[in-house]
DNA sequence: GATCTTTTTTCGAAACTTAGATTATCTTCT
DNA sequence: AGAAGATAATCTAAGTTTCGAAAAAAGATC
């Protein structure tokens, strides 16, 4: 019952564009013509618009199409040019900065080491600053034309201008990235958390595309979920929903690092899989080793299905989500393997008429994919609230 | 990433009337000048508005109120008279239905007792229809100024216009009570689970009132949950999202009557309650010998606290919540005496940041609110779908 | 009764979409 | 080669809607 905010008519046309814009991303290249039917807009106003975002060069022709004895169709497109996104990955090991263009092409990258258990925040501020001005020489791109910077960070990210930090593994509570980095670029920010960056690139660019309500299930180290509905992602009252690898699925069960029992996470995080078949866990090849594992035949493997399962299944009986998109480099590792069992262990355990309208599948898109996602929140900032023209650099 | 919908310039007008519709039912009555203040419109909108609504007669003046040496205010409020609505509540032992103006006053009630496992469906149609017919003459309101039909059913109900019903205990499966209503009668209708038209009250009317986003937890013999985010209700892509009594808490835990295991059904349901104190379940008097038990020190109340806190804490985590509602008959027992307990359950069993900003309620509302909560459906439908003029009746 | 104060209505301007007419551009038939 | 036909895109006029400002309404105060 939230106050409910007041439509003026200029709204209209925000909206109209917006719409407009995101269906030629999406859909494009399409003509005129095609934008009518693809709208329910009418050729007036497509044409206006259109006309609108040529002239700001947001949108750019691309070619023609013959049509059976007419005037030629010439298609439109987003213009990939028009500006560039920023994604950067922070993870336990290293930094990476990488610099996309409109289209989501990647132009430039820049990757720093992180020695282990140094994971002082300024110095990470100092990589990422630095990796900006890298990735845009590299690339011959001006700072005028980024259009905003995406973090990807580990832990909870509080809303709010300076992005309060929580993670655990960093030891970091409480830190605020967001004025860190604003003292240092005067680019627009999203910092959120890596693995819902990483969900973001599979909503946007992987399995999860075209899908009205879905969850994409995030499983490394850490296990998470994002909820989408209607194409908006539940984030929470204090933005953290999703907090899947914490709810309980055996009461006093394992214990788990956030302090807890019988958390998802204490049986299928990465980590915990590895603990309980007794694997040794060096600080490296945690994904070599968990390879083997599934190969083995251990009975842990397909007590880890069933725990998976019963998480999704939790999930199938509260959301009814249309679509599952399992994810994450562990979740990717257990789904090439084990897709099946993983999908019969969650119809045991969740209710036929619920499971029976999701379709559970595996993500498309590498781990590698947490700064493509961080910079799908730049995109999906441009593609909603309306760009107005570029102010052209002065001189 | 569904087609997003097309805004024309009137559709402006249907959500600013919506919205001021909305505004003057919760915080009715108010001036014009309130008004401009409420909704951000402009005095001239509003005065426009009202005027179209007044003719209408959707809202009618409540009165003046003295300034300080000006003009005094007219104040307007909703018409409680415009319209009615019914709501109708189907339970193992009767079927009830109930009419209400628009200010949700009871107008009238009638009863029809039902024998145990005799759950016919076209009696119970047959019923609901006798009923419409009678508290309308009871009230003296011919039908055509009832805006709609609100019914609370047990089970599953599947969208539609068939209104597809599973119900298990009541041996439904696939029971299209919506055609079966339709042939009766011609009032628009609304069919939903009765434990959620109950939550709908409380969100309406109860404790779950202004709050952005909430859950509300319903406790019976049947256990559910309604997630609330931004004021629209989570309802999934077959429209059985909120199944929260079927999530496993416990994995092969006991049996649930649902053919599953350590479903959370099995360890809060009041039946499941009673079953582990060992308590003999006589068909009636579950709820005093919930009571009772809870006054017994037994240590399965105990043992019930921490997996409803279980329950509880996995949608804190999922979902972070501003506010949760205990409802349910079996709920507000259980929160009466030991709502405490529940709550540092809850805490212990979720992550900090999302319990801090959660705060746990019991409901206000009785368990006698389905059929309230079924004609708030109706009330729903009558403030956000701008309603045009009653044609009047002929003659 | 004149003046002040506050509320409400009226009026013209600006923004937006639409339907229908018009112009542009290419294909095909004679 | 030229006219006719067909399809695409633009232009024009009309109809909504909200907004700001000014005017009108209605009572209080001196």
């Amino acid at each position: 019952m939230a106050t409910p905010q007041r439509r003026t008519v200029r709204d209209v046309r925000k909206g109209n564009r917006a719409m407009l814009l995101r269906t030629l991303y999406f859909d494009g290249p399409a003509s005129r013509n095609d934008l009518t039917a693809l709208t329910g807009l009418s050729a007036a106003t497509v044409s206006t618009m259109t006309g609108d975002l040529l002239s700001d060069s947001i949108i750019v022709e691309a070619g023609q199409v013959d049509s059976d004895g007419g005037r030629p169709r010439v298609l439109l497109r987003v213009n990939p040019r028009y500006g560039y996104a920023i994604g950067v990955d922070v993870a336990e090991t290293h930094v990476r900065v990488e610099l996309f263009d409109l289209g989501m092409t990647e132009l430039a990258r820049v990757e720093y080491a992180l020695r282990p258990a140094r994971h002082d925040v300024e110095l990470i501020a100092r990589h990422i600053l630095a990796g900006i001005d890298v990735v845009l020489a590299d690339a011959g791109i001006p700072s005028e034309q980024v259009l905003g910077v995406g973090v990807g960070v580990p832990g909870i990210v509080e809303s709010g201008a300076d992005a309060l930090i929580h993670a655990k593994t960093f030891g970091w509570d409480g830190v605020p990235m967001g004025s860190l980095l604003r003292a240092g670029t005067s680019l627009p920010l999203f910092v959120d958390n890596g693995a819902k960056t990483m969900g973001q690139a599979e909503l946007w660019f992987g399995s999860g595309r075209g899908a009205g309500s879905a969850v994409i299930v995030l499983i490394g180290s850490g296990v998470g979920a994002m909820v989408i509905t209607d194409g908006v992602t539940l984030r929470g009252v204090s933005r953290s929903a999703g907090e899947w690898g914490h709810i309980k699925v055996v009461v006093g069960g394992r214990s788990c690092r956030c302090g807890g029992q019988g958390c998802l996470e204490a049986y299928i995080g990465a980590e915990a899989i590895l603990a309980r078949a007794g694997v040794e866990t060096r600080t490296s090849g945690w994904q070599e080793a968990l390879a083997q594992l599934l190969t083995s035949g251990s009975p842990v493997v397909e007590e880890t299905v069933t725990y998976l399962g019963v998480g999704l299944a939790n999930l199938i009986n509260l959301v009814n989500p249309e679509r599952i998109v399992i994810g994450g480099w562990a979740g990717l590792l257990l789904g090439e393997r084990l897709l099946p069992d993983i999908r019969r262990a969650a119809g045991d355990n969740s209710l036929a008429q619920p499971f029976a309208a999701t379709s559970i599948v595996l993500g498309r898109l590498g781990p590698d994919a947490v700064a493509l996602g961080a910079a799908t929140l730049v995109l999906e900032q441009f593609l909603t609230s309306t760009p107005a023209a570029r102010i052209p650099a002065a001189g």
